[in-house]
RNA sequence: GGGCGAGUAGCUCAGCUGGGAGAGCAUCCGGCUUACAUCCGGAAGGUCACAGGUUCGAGUCCUGUCUCGCCCACCA
């Protein structure tokens, strides 16, 4: 088969792919005990989702690690699925109806989620073909949605035990109100941005004369002001307490209050408490039985509370109280200021918090066995600072607004008997069960209108994708899982709460080890986001670069810091080395034919042996990296060994016997070389490594199938090793000598090369051959003396020196000039050698072979400076 | 107000438990050497942010400072 001189991934991925998934290599069993278990729950996309870089990032390093473990020979199931994502969602199809001009109000709730489906059945997949079309190796029969059947009914089940457990409840509290979504949302949906904003300075009348001023950013809330407080030690204003100030334009009375969270520091030292309004207030409200005004509609505009200013949005609003404040004398003065305000994590509109009706999940005692667990180790993070990250968070938990005003989402499963008490079932018969015991009578009962919370779903997603609460083979094969790959921003939406209900639900682990990848910036080093427009789109990338380059570049990229930029000039690296490796495996078949020779029996030729060491070091190095989950330095070492050990040096020396003839001993290397090669690269770049070793005809079937090398009796041969360092020096040698004085690449030289070292100098005599291919030198003298000749380029090695007789090309003053630099070089080194080894210090202290090193280092030197000086003596310098 | 990460060659970044500063790109010089010009050979380029400290020895460990990025937090 021909192969093109360029790799072309396009016509290599697809095909592949369909050659995967046709022969079902990525099935996983169920119920096989004599094999170590692999087993990976993806973080489910939002089916909205189109693939964007941190999904690229975070599948591609789970594919890599899932594919090493295939061919390590664990059983290994990589379960995939989508999320319903509520919010997100119902915000898109909402769009879409409003392109017809039609609300889903005005459909009505059923046909609205009718629609979503319908939505669903359409895109629904979209990002599933991208996750594919990236290479991703899931058992695609495995494939679940966070609303079918078996999670909906997860959900309810967990829902009710949760009730029953009292760790749920229901009340009043004030919540993160989003009035673009009309829906509350939980304290970790709010992004928390610097705005420009303002302080208003408003006075407050009190009823027995004189009057109080205090600042605020949110000048319309005083429309539900309920209450005065000042710092109970706070002297300036000990006298206010216990009084009572009158509200500007409603005019209502505000008692005067001692409180605790007051900072007397802050503006005028005094606070105005809306307890409706402000999570402090609302604190400092309860505690001293202060009402509550909401003077806030759901979609965010001034409610009948608000006297003239209802109905109003809050924005107008805002401008309206302030203009009639100062109309009244009422406002001090305005000042500048910069502040925090959250926003909704969907939407981006402001978040008004405000009390309302919720269902809450009590989070503390959860979080007391998912500490432990982190600190004692079963479940660890990769990099391990993410560890004091989530405790700190978990010591902090505050509980979890699980209900949000939605329709696209597992609805509340809890019933409402005609005196509203509620009854949480799994189905709304088993509820009018419950109701008929409670009442003694047949009664009518109204479901709750509210939805889940979509992490309400998602947090059970390791156990229920495997099919819990039924008992299932999955369960038992698979469950815990090993591993877990996501971004730090959702360690606590999800990580934790898995980490909690794996063990409250299940009474274990969920997974082992937690690996947070980077976060991708843009060249700037910021966050990618759409709003700044700084995005790349990743389906691009591998459209113009091909996935296996994508991936290449990620894992290369991927580093243990908190950040990473957006692989560019990486991208193209990593193109350009597939394409060498599709070169080298052109160049390979060219060389066998229909041969497949494989590792031959006896190795005697330096450059095999040493390609093996090599080799042998290289699998060593790359499974411990993989091992410890360090992708790009695994990456880098492929990249270094295939590129420079096979190609620049291997590849080209055993040409010279290839050549020359057949020679057996040289074809299977290659085709060892080659095959190993493919086999280490492929967790990294599927595609093309499937496309070659198809090609090439090796067994098994499919390469994803074929076992990742591992040590062999083949190991490291220092010797091989040590004589090709020789040979590579004395090559690059006589090739800087011929590009420094510009001799012509048709040029016929000479060398003389000059040794007290016979161990290495043998060797590189029966190298001859690819010494001179390697260097073009045509005659090659060894270890004969040198007889003064004019005209002679020197270099000295580190084992001994090179001569280069070029006549008149030589310059004798930059040659004296060239020789006089490299000897102040290496006299500085061995000055510092020199000194390092007398001092006593260094000698009792150090460890024996880094001593030794250092002596052996100083010899080098010294017979370094010996040969300079010769050379430069014998140029008459 | 706390916390985290980064600061190494012109650019993008490696550099594991402390023992002679690396890669790729860009630059310069030379090459169509029949696997690859997405290539081959060579060269130049760095007070490892700054200041202290620990150590025989610090890019690597400790303390502090500066710059950038990010996260968390009830200063309205």
């Amino acid at each position: 088969m021909e192969l093109s001189k360029r790799y072309k991934p396009a016509e290599v991925e697809a095909k592949n792919y369909r050659f995967w998934e046709e022969g079902n290599f990525f099935r996983a069993a169920v119920g096989v005990v004599d094999k170590d278990r692999f087993s990976v729950a993806i973080p489910p996309p939002n089916v909205t989702g189109r693939l964007h870089m941190g999904h690229a990032l975070n599948n591609t390093l789970q594919d890599i690690v899932i594919r090493y473990h295939r061919m390590l020979g664990d059983e290994t199931c990589w379960f995939p699925g989508t999320d319903h994502a509520g919010i997100a969602t119902q915000n898109v199809v909402e769009k879409e109806l409003a392109t017809e001009g039609i609300s889903r109000h005005d459909i009505g709730r059923e046909a609205f989620v009718e629609r979503v489906w319908e939505w669903k059945a359409k895109y629904g997949s979209e990002i599933i073909d991208q996750l594919k079309a990236l290479g991703c190796s899931c058992d695609w029969s495995r494939l679940r949605f966070t609303l079918d059947e078996g999670l909906s009914h997860a959900v309810r089940e967990v829902f009710v035990k949760l009730y029953d457990e009292g760790l749920i409840y229901r009340g009043a509290y004030l919540v993160n109100w989003c009035p673009r979504c009309e829906t509350a949302i939980s304290d970790l949906e709010v992004e928390h941005e610097e705005i420009d904003g303002a302080l208003y300075y408003i006075l407050y009348p009190l009823e027995d004369g004189g009057s109080v001023t205090i600042a605020t950013t949110r000048p319309e809330t005083m429309l539900g002001d309920t209450g005065i407080a000042v710092h109970p030690e706070d002297k300036r204003f000990a006298h206010l307490i216990g009084k009572t100030a009158r509200l500007p334009i409603l005019d209502r009375a505000l008692p005067i209050i001692g409180a605790e969270q007051v900072d007397p520091e802050f503006g005028t030292g005094t606070l105005k408490v809306t307890p409706a309004h402000d999570p402090v207030d609302f604190e400092i409200g309860q505690a001293n039985g202060l009402n509550s005004v909401n003077i806030l509609n759901d979609d965010g505009t001034i409610n009948e509370n608000g006297g003239p200013f209802a109905g109003m949005d809050r924005e107008a609003a805002r401008k309206a109280v302030v203009d009639r404040l100062k109309a009244d004398g009422h406002l001090e003065k305005v000042e500048p200021y910069r502040h925090a305000v959250g926003h909704c994590e969907r939407c981006h509109t402001a978040v008004e918090p405000l009390i309302s009706t919720q269902w809450f999940l009590k989070m503390k005692p959860l979080a007391e066995r998912a500490i432990e667990v982190v600190r004692d180790g079963r479940v660890r993070f990769v990099p391990e600072r993410w560890t004091k990250f989530y405790i700190d968070w978990m010591e902090n938990i505050r509980d979890w607004c699980i209900s949000r005003q939605l329709w696209w989402g597992h609805r509340i499963p809890v019933w409402y008997g005609p005196d509203e008490r509620p009854f949480a079932a799994q189905s709304e018969e088993a509820a009018a069960a419950a109701a008929r015991e409670h009442y003694g009578r047949e009664v009518e009962l109204r479901q709750d209108d509210d939805v889940l919370d979509t992490w309400f779903s998602s947090w059970l997603w390791p156990f229920t994708i495997m099919g819990w609460p039924e008992e299932t083979p999955e369960l038992e094969t698979y469950y815990p899982t090993q591993f877990l790959v996501t971004a730090f921003d959702i360690i606590f939406f999800w990580v934790a709460r898995m980490i909690m209900a794996s063990l409250h639900f299940r009474n274990e682990i969920p997974f082992e080890t937690v690996y947070i990848t980077p976060l991708i910036v843009d060249p700037e080093g910021r966050k990618m986001s759409k709003s700044k427009g700084n995005t790349v789109d990743p389906l691009e990338l591998m459209d113009e670069y091909g996935a296996d380059a994508l991936r290449f570049s990620m894992a290369h990229a991927t580093t243990k810091g908190r950040s990473m930029r957006t692989p560019t000039t990486q991208l193209e690296d990593a193109r350009n080395f597939l394409n060498k490796l599709w070169n080298m495996a052109r160049f390979v078949l060219m060389q066998l034919g229909d041969e497949r020779p494989g590792l031959p029996d006896e190795v005697t030729e330096l450059e095999d042996r040493y390609i093996l060491s090599r080799l042998a070091a290289t699998v060593a190095t790359v499974r411990e990296h993989l091992d410890a989950y360090n992708f790009n330095l695994a990456a880098e070492t492929l990249y270094e060994f295939t590129w420079h050990d096979v190609c620049d040096w291997y590849v080209e020396m055993a040409k010279v016997r290839l050549q020359s003839g057949s020679d057996p001993a040289a074809k299977g290397i290659l085709h060892h070389v080659l095959k190993q090669i493919l086999l280490l690269l492929h967790p990294f770049v599927p595609f093309v490594t499937e496309e070659i070793w198809q090609v090439l005809g090796e067994e098994p079937t499919s390469i994803s199938l074929a076992p990742f090398p591992g040590p062999s009796d083949r190991e490291r041969d220092a010797e091989a090793e040590a004589a090709m360092a020789a040979l590579q020096e004395a090559v690059t040698g006589v090739r800087a000598i011929r590009a420094d004085l510009n001799v012509p690449q048709k040029a016929e030289i000479s060398v003389v090369l000059k040794s007290g070292s016979m161990a290495l100098v043998e060797p590189l005599v029966r190298s001859l051959a690819s010494l001179k291919a390697l260097t073009g030198a045509a005659v090659w003298d060894f270890g004969s003396a040198m007889t003064e000749m004019a005209g002679t380029a020197r270099k000295v090695l580190s084992f001994g020196e090179l001569f280069v007789p070029l006549a008149d090309l030589i310059d004798v003053a930059s040659e004296i000039k060239r020789l006089g630099a490299e000897l102040a070089e290496v006299s500085a080194d061995l000055a510092a050698s020199t000194a390092k080894l007398a001092n006593d210090q260094f000698l009792s202290r150090a460890p024996a072979d880094v001593v030794e090193k250092e002596r052996r280092k100083r010899d080098e030197f010294a017979q370094k400076v010996e040969r300079l000086e010769a050379n430069l003596a014998s140029l008459g310098a």
